[in-house]
DNA sequence: GCCCGGTTTTGGTTTGGACCAATTGTGCGA
DNA sequence: TCGCACAATTGGTCCAAACCAAAACCGGGC
């Protein structure tokens, strides 16, 4: 079949491409690679670098939009809006009502499924923006408000990638409790070097069973994760 | 024609395609031109209708399916959800795009854990009020859509009785997406009075276990539940 | 130095085409 | 008649390109 035209060329995995760089830029912006209220790269820019057609870019920035992430003015950028320390919004108003423990609670019944479901859902892509995250995770030293940020992206992460939609409804509930729970509570003054070390090598084992496709041992590194949670808990007060 | 490029041609008004696509289709739903559960024509033929490319009539959809109006299946088609007499509020958009089996899913996680919470945590007058419910359930013979009804009201209560606002508003979702599911895959049609028989001896034996606060036994009940919830998903066709 | 108009950059919209994946329909053979 | 493989249909994703409108940028003229 003398095709006269395929453009496409199709190299890369179909389905993941938008979500692909959803993941990568929000990262970015999580991480304050492009920091608050800073212009990102032209769509056009973000297209060559990354490899897709601005068409792409433009679906991901839409729906960075509609996360509230950054904000678009035709003719000048598209800028980044997100707060690391968004003292601004108001969460849910479930987080506001949601205890330490409760929320510990709830993140011991999702948690270690929600991994079992994403290591048999996740992409190669999405597996790569987890290894990203866990990289610049493993780069923190002291910088206790940034670690945290960078578990919850790790962990959102994990959510997108069960693919249930019903299931990161829910755990994005979880992750505003989270954030609202470390605003009020107070956990970095517990978050010392010491500790994200021995965070830091939790999450490397969790991400090379995922990696591996080693779905008890993901689920057992995920527990260890949360007892250790609960055990800064208690020591909290 | 010998022109080598001009695929746009901007022979209607710019900016306005989008919107008049949405207002035609909206408008036919509305009234009933395209009638709830129909399918509508296929993308092709209707960009080809209205003269517009598929893109253009793919946005539009997008933003029907948004605002619930309607569902598409890939290989199948796109179905009205419109309920001209909508008893229906806006569900929450996650609702709609959860399928039957990734609610499944969801609620095999949350609900044994549940139930083991409320029965640690639930006041004698929050039990009582489980009973009221449990006894109009047993009431039901045939009435398929007030057993729902009254199934997620028993829900509610046990989610309720756990006492922890980040797991209500988790099942919440849950719920919403299982009111979806109702509405959409027609289970109802398989709730004959037979089964509505064996889910009401579950639920005798689920809440007694509850009021005797036994444990395990509820949460078995609570999964033997799911089993038959899930038999019967299954069986659908 | 300041303003004003053209040029450039940037997001916004639409087109058309190719390919993928899920579903449905169909016809042939056991 | 029953099933199963194959083809057609349908929504899902991505690409490349053109044009528009708002904003920013820049240089000349006052």
């Amino acid at each position: 079949m003398p095709n006269s035209t395929l453009p496409p060329a199709t190299t890369s995995l179909p389905g993941a491409t938008v979500k692909y760089v959803i993941e990568t830029l929000s990262t970015r912006i999580v991480t304050q690679e492009y920091a608050t209220e800073e212009r990102l790269p032209s769509e056009r820019q973000l297209a060559q670098e990354l490899g897709v057609a601005r068409n792409t870019v433009r679906e991901a920035l839409d729906q960075l939009e509609a996360r509230g992430m950054i904000r678009r003015r035709a003719g000048s950028g598209s800028f980044v809006t997100y707060d690391p320390d968004g003292q601004g919004e108001a969460l849910s108003p479930v987080a506001s009502e949601t205890g330490p423990l409760q929320l510990q609670v709830v993140r011991g019944i999702l948690e270690p499924d929600m991994v079992r479901l994403a290591i048999v859902n996740m992409s190669p892509k999405q597996i790569e923006a987890l290894s990203v995250v866990l990289s610049k995770m493993e780069a923190v030293q002291t910088d206790a408000a940034a670690f945290v940020r960078l578990e919850e992206e790790f962990h959102r992460l994990l959510a997108e990638g069960t693919g249930n939609p019903l299931l990161i409804a829910c755990y994005n509930l979880v992750l505003d409790a989270r954030r609202q729970s470390f605003r009020t509570a107070m956990y970095r003054r517990y978050l010392t070097p010491t500790r994200i070390a021995i965070y830091q090598q939790g999450y490397n084992g969790l991400f090379n069973a995922i990696a591996a496709r080693d779905i008890e041992e993901a689920s057992e590194f995920m527990k260890l994760a949360l007892i250790e949670d609960q055990r800064l808990l208690l020591q909290e007060d």
